[in-house]
DNA sequence: AGGGAGGTACGATGCAAGTCGAACCTTGTT
DNA sequence: AACAAGGTTCGACTTGCATCGTACCTCCCT
């Protein structure tokens, strides 16, 4: 079962629920940014530059998270998203490197040094 | 551009457009079912014995058509459909190994034998 | 020619998902 | 102690999607 922030264990994760979370084009967005990281590479969920409110980024980071793509942590002030790299390539062989070659150009979502 | 009927070529087809229709669970087990066919095999929109009505089911099977994942064929009286495995394959390589691992341990829509 | 089978198109409906603002919590700063 | 920054939760609203029934089309068979 999930941890107490609502994070599933790697065993637990469904491929359905991982799409569903993925067909989103905003949470699309946040994995391919964090893709483009440094594996283990931690950002802050306001560093993507997503045109909604606070509450709405709550929400999708809430899927993402359910979902089991990226995990939360908490750092003292705030709280920093980091994609579960590992989990997702072992339970879903080859869906990372998918992502990753069809990931738009986009570049909104600043790289983490525009994170100062 | 998509053809006369709707199926994109395959440099058109859109991964975030393939997410959606695999993220419907409906869809999700149409596409596994037709995995577990042979190559090139083709089977009735009927025959996956979906607990929807006629009008749903063709929906359901648009989606999947314009994403490109199934290619629908006039055969005189019916049409049939097939999955584009090649195209997909070429073009999400990986995917259709990724659907596979992940089949629902499903056997309400039969094989094609069912089809009488 | 008529009827049935298989599919599509359209309009209407109901529910799920995305969106927001406001209130609240925690942490760190002044 | 007070306040700002970053996140979460809650309730309300709105949009989108799945669903259905009906009508219509095209083939095939009788």
């Amino acid at each position: 079962m999930p941890d107490t922030e609502g994070h599933p264990a790697r065993a637990e994760m469904d491929l359905l629920t991982v799409l569903s979370a993925l067909a989103d084009p905003l949470r699309y967005q946040v994995v391919t940014a964090l893709l483009r990281e440094p594996a283990g590479a931690e950002r802050h969920c306001s560093s993507f530059g997503l045109p909604i409110s606070k509450s709405t980024r709550a929400h999708h980071f809430r899927i993402l998270r359910e979902a089991g793509l990226i995990r939360q942590v908490d750092r003292g002030n705030s709280r920093k998203a980091r994609l579960r790299r590992e989990d997702i390539e072992s339970r879903f062989p080859g869906l990372l490197d998918l992502i990753a070659q069809n990931a738009p150009a986009d570049d909104s979502s600043a790289p983490s040094r525009a994170n100062h």
